[in-house]
DNA sequence: CAGCATCCTATGCGATACTG
DNA sequence: CAGTATCGCATAGGATGCTG
């Protein structure tokens, strides 16, 4: 085995590094969506109960509703989310989390709460690395 | 409380999303870093041992050296990665990972090998919704 | 209400060449 | 060997206006 061309990851399991590319690697071609800019947000709020296109809106105020739109549209082309549209007038348009995004979540989530417990270790390491780049 | 401007977290913690920038709200500006193109990849090979430059550089053969050096340095900034300096000649410097980085990568593995069992999932649910969009 | 179309900017990333 | 510097492109993402 070419050792240079091929690691065995720690997931267990041998990934072609020759071939990396997103779509042949599922490291990257799964790890491509949710490192959107606002995925993991949606995720977070669908992962506790369907929200409606307007809610998310609100809820995320900084999004623009282009980038909501297609966050959303590329949520659910990867089947992590569900749509469902209600011919009421106007109508009215409901996003909720499938069975393989909660199974997503469930590690995703660890992370998320990763974050939340080290960001002051994180921000102090970048800190402490900023001062020594100086002088 | 303004339901529209806070939200609890499934992390359990409360998040302004009104002040959701990346410096503010510890999801983003963490995931914010490994969610760059190679930064997985590169926390992946380092959680097995340490490397050193050339070294990981021919593990990744499709990163360019530009990449390397910056992804390696973000890590390390973020205070994941150890850079060890050995003053031979020519010099050579290894990357190892910090106590920092394995805690990080401890839950992240685990949305690692969730791509790696669920690839074929996300990929077929593509399928499914690619087809859906024409006709 | 829930989008789509268009335009524009910022920047992530790659390619190439040079250095201690 | 392990970088830095410069250039250039492709695309992620924002702002604005229009529609069923």
């Amino acid at each position: 085995m070419d050792n240079a061309a091929r690691v065995t990851t720690l997931a267990g399991e041998p990934c072609d590094m020759s071939n990396w590319d997103a779509g042949n690697c599922p490291v990257r071609d799964v790890m491509n969506q949710i490192a959107g800019k606002w995925s993991t947000l949606i995720l977070e709020l669908l992962a506790q109960r369907p929200y409606r296109f307007g809610e998310l809106r609100r809820l995320v105020p900084d999004i623009s509703q282009r980038m909501l739109t297609q966050t959303l549209r590329d949520l659910q082309r990867d089947g992590y989310i569900d749509r469902q549209v209600f011919p009421t007038k106007p109508p009215s348009v409901e996003y909720s989390m499938t069975e393989l995004g909660h199974s997503l979540f469930e590690p995703l989530s660890k992370v998320l709460a990763w974050a939340g417990d080290n960001h002051a270790a994180v921000k102090a390491a970048r800190v402490k690395f900023d001062a020594s780049e100086l002088g």
